[in-house]
RNA sequence: UGCCCGAUAGUAUAAUGGUAGUACGACAGAUUUUGGUUCUGUUUGUCUAGGUUCGAAUCCUGGUCGGGCAACCA
């Protein structure tokens, strides 16, 4: 299966380099996510990019964690990067820190102290950003900016002995405060923070800041294309100028656009606030665009890769809509998800001619698009379970479903002819009654007669129940992020709807978290990780497509 | 009023000086014991004004629009 495929423009640019024999024609890529927080669909696109590039081109990836800023890092996130990169499926060579090189950088300060390109400032954030300047002003230099190389060097050895308190210094690169990229206006390269560190604890008073740290760190390791998103690109020439100082490896950076998606928000501070907030259950809470989230909908590794690959990578800003990743779920589930009966919003259907304590087996399909998936039985009886929206009471023309007069199939069962139905007090329907037709028994001759629904059904002495939880998209707008105001007012209050007691098929009680299933007419479906034999849990990966529902809305 | 990046159907993404194509979506139809799947068809696009060229989505210039940059965050 050789598809031809065009490149995109990271591949044409390894292909050329490879071409050229630039490296030897070597490609080390590498993933560097900074342990603060859980790793998202954005992530995963990276992911895939950084990956699958060196995997193309006989290449290998490393995870390198960005952990230059202690104060906001935890092992908890380090161990769920790692966990959710091998879930999607890929492997790293080395599992690297920046923080593995904060001696190599210091010397690396020192070097560019030793060369006049850097000096110890004691201003503070306030004044230096004073001077910084605007975009369209030039900044002006600090008055420590003229300090001798020796001074510089005994104030940043006391910097790293611990001396000052937080903020009281820092250490900068000595560039260009006129220049027109902010970032050459002479950057922060050290500051002080007292901090533990999760993997240095406290031998450290001074952290590098991760442009003093990144370049270098891809540097350190040789990778020969450092892959990042578009707001790196004015950092690029400041990667360059410290490698050139130091005169180390000269690792290139490309940029790529990020991923967005429709109808939810991508930032880690924004996703942490709706950890922190409570309102979602937890990174891993299904309506979350996180990886763990995805996992645990019900998302497949392979249907996020398919995702990757099928949004392309460029240059420009863009919101995909939601609808292609799950167009990728369906495309996959459709193939190997087992076909089952739940009855989500049950009412009653008795079928007033079939003798009443009769049951009988009947062989059930268990996927049409897979032979090899063999059948099962399921439990037939005068009463069923059937969904409310099966039934209407004045049903319009094109609905094909029941109501009094009306034909419909049972799936794998009978034909049935509704004759009446019964309401409550509130109006609400209760029980609908329907005779059928012996004849038409799944598999017999009579089964041939054609009626244009067929609806599912669970025998009611026979079904189990099941919590099962619906989610919808977690915002009501397409970007959130893009619109004024709080972001958290646009959160989809109907974003998740808890049913309690769903009817079952009896098998599937026992089904183990993680195993996905085709709820016949309804939607594909997960065991949760909550999800016990005693108490069932499913959610909803992605409802089926429904092109009634459009019609009906139409309407 | 600085510097940088970008602009092709509704959304993405190809075409790398030579027929503007693909996917998702939308719409219509066929098939179907899931209003699912599958199949067929239809619809919709090169931001703008010049220039170079036999020929421009592609190269050049100006403009417009969108995004990024002024954390001791990454």
């Amino acid at each position: 299966m050789s598809e031809e495929r065009s490149l995109n423009f990271l591949e044409q640019i390894v292909e050329e380099d490879i071409a050229k024999g630039v490296n030897g024609g070597r490609v080390l890529t590498r993933f560097p996510p900074e342990p603060n927080g859980y790793l998202h669909i954005g992530h995963a696109k990276s992911i895939c990019l950084n990956f699958g590039l060196a995997q193309k081109y006989g290449g290998q990836t490393n995870l390198r964690f960005d952990d230059t800023n202690p104060v906001t890092e935890d092992t908890e996130y380090v161990d769920s990067i790692k966990e959710d990169i091998q879930w999607l499926g890929f492997q790293w060579a080395k599992e690297l820190y920046a923080s593995d090189y904060f001696e190599q950088l210091y010397q690396y300060a020192v070097e560019l102290i030793k060369k006049g390109f850097a000096y110890v400032d004691d201003s503070s954030a306030a004044e230096i950003a004073a001077l910084k300047g605007t975009p369209t002003e030039p900044g002006k230099d600090s008055p420590y900016r003229t300090r001798s190389v020796e001074e510089n060097l005994q104030l940043f050895a006391d910097m790293r002995a611990g001396k000052y308190p937080d903020g009281a210094k820092t250490l900068r690169a000595k560039i260009d405060m006129a220049s027109p990229n902010m970032h050459m206006r002479d950057p922060i390269m050290y500051r002080i923070k007292h901090a533990h560190h999760h993997r240095t604890g406290d031998a450290w008073s001074i952290y590098p800041m991760y442009d003093f740290a990144h370049g270098q760190s891809d540097s350190i390791e040789n990778i020969t294309h450092s892959i990042c998103t578009l707001e790196f690109i004015p950092h690029r020439p400041l990667y360059d100028w410290f490698i050139q100082q130091l005169d180390i490896f000269p690792s290139h950076q490309y940029e790529f656009a990020r991923l967005n998606l429709s109808y939810t928000v991508m930032s880690k501070r924004k996703l942490l606030q709706l950890v922190n907030e409570g309102i979602v259950r937890g990174w891993d809470d299904p309506r979350m665009p996180t990886i763990a989230a995805f996992r645990r909908r019900g998302y497949t590794p392979s249907s996020i890769r398919t995702f990757a690959e099928r949004v392309g990578i460029q240059k420009r800003d863009n919101i995909i809509e939601l609808g292609l990743l799950e167009y990728c779920i369906r495309e996959e589930l459709n193939k190997t998800a087992p076909r089952v009966m739940a009855v989500l919003d049950p009412i009653k259907l008795v079928i007033t001619s079939y003798p009443e304590g009769q049951t009988e087996e009947l062989q059930a399909e268990n996927n049409p698009e897979d032979a090899a998936a063999g059948h099962r039985n399921v439990t037939f009886s005068n009463t069923l379970w059937i969904e409310r929206e099966d039934f209407m009471e004045n049903p319009p023309k094109k609905f094909f479903r029941l109501g009094v007069g009306l034909k419909v199939r049972l799936k794998y069962a009978y034909i049935v002819e509704c004759t009446g139905f019964d309401k409550d007090e509130n109006g609400n329907v209760t029980t609908v009654y329907a005779t059928h037709i012996p004849e038409s028994k799944s598999g017999a001759e009579g089964s041939a007669m054609s009626v244009k629904g067929t609806i599912h059904w669970l025998s009611a002495a026979h079904a189990q129940t099941a919590e099962v939880r619906l989610y919808d998209r977690l915002f009501t707008v397409e970007n959130p992020a893009g619109a004024e105001g709080d972001f958290k007012d646009l959160i989809n209050p109907n974003s998740l709807e808890i049913i309690e007691k769903a009817h079952i098929e009896p098998f599937l009680a026992d089904a183990k978290p993680g195993e996905r299933f085709q709820f016949l007419r309804k939607g594909y479906f997960v065991a949760d990780t909550e999800s016990t034999t005693g108490k069932p849990v499913f959610n909803r990966t992605v409802t089926l497509k429904d092109t009634w529902a459009k019609e009906a809305k139409k309407a």
